[in-house]
DNA sequence: CGCGACATGTAAGCAGTTACATGATTAT
DNA sequence: ATAATCATGTAACTGCTTACATGTCGCG
């Protein structure tokens, strides 16, 4: 589906940047959603390149290092746009490793399940602590058409699911709890 | 990680079955939280019985067809307990394509937001009233060390992710609205 | 007899991670 | 100086999907 080629002409739709700069991108709210390492990113940028959906300009940094700065074209931005607007089914829904393991966990005494259960929601409360940090930016929401509105979106996103996440894990201690 | 491995050793240490078998409970409430398709199972099967973790019986189905029956052994017992009962760190928020074009979604016209967040609702409302429609068969919580507790765990999940899934389009779409 | 489900495999390719590899800049 | 961060790339490998390939069974 090529969706990191999107993800990747997204971004410079907004400004041009590094691949260095697209990798950090993927380290803050937007990685709550999508990310890639850098040694998938610049193999792509190369692609991209390739297919004439952007360019790049050497800049110097310092004395002698050089870095790419990389600008969506206008065919880049029609290709974006295109796959932005397009209807798509929704996905399988993602596979969670943990919940696989609570599936098969009438196999482990109750005490186990809770320490599991435990270690598990201490994790998910700390992101979500650290996730309700970073919508503090925001007093009210972002208008619709502002450059960080979609930053918001995966932020108030992100901290639903973990919301939920917990409950859910609290519903379950409580339940072992009770036996 | 191996987690097709535990998956696959998970389902044999509940019964024995074949490759075809453990398809079909992927795509049962299970494959809410994890799947595979049988071009990757059964490389897999052969795998953890290279490594002797699972056996085989041949069963004649009708007047020739063979089917091989797996069975777990009692070293696969041991290596699915010791990953089952072992703290891990939790994983990565999982990718989501729907949201990252949401992200970029400051691009579009209220309309065409609204068109595709529509699209989207629906979809995920028609997921969740499959979901509740599962979960009749269930009048009341399983007992916790029953064979069918896990799948009430994981359908539950299920349920509590659409339904905050589906808030937080709705939340989307009355703001575009409102505008 | 034909169709849908049952049943088992392999091959090619895409997506993603970990590791290998190198070097410059900036702040302490 | 030295450590953290900036900056760019490649190689090997794992995981997963799509397509290729084949054949049987049970029902109507």
């Amino acid at each position: 589906m090529r969706t990191l080629k999107y993800a990747i002409l997204g971004l410079l739709n907004k400004e041009s940047m590094t691949g260095y700069d697209i990798g950090k991108e993927f380290s803050k709210d937007l990685g709550e959603f999508w990310n890639a390492k850098h040694s998938q990113i610049y193999p792509e940028l190369k692609k991209l390149l390739d297919e004439g959906l952007i360019v790049y300009e050497i800049q110097i940094s310092g004395e002698v290092l050089e870095k790419k700065l990389y600008s969506i074209t206008e065919k880049g931005k029609q290709d974006f746009l295109q796959w932005l607007k397009k209807e798509e089914p929704i996905e399988p829904t993602p596979k969670d490793v943990f919940r696989l393991r609570m599936y098969f966990s009438n196999n482990l005494d109750v005490a186990t399940r809770l320490q599991l259960l435990g270690h598990q929601l201490l994790q998910h409360q700390d992101r979500l602590k650290h996730l309700r940090k970073n919508k503090e930016r925001y007093n009210s929401i972002p208008p619709l058409d502002s450059d960080n509105f979609g930053d918001y979106l995966v932020l108030d996103g992100a901290i639903l699911r973990e919301t939920v996440t917990i409950q859910w894990l609290e519903n379950y201690i409580d339940y072992c709890k009770k036996q």
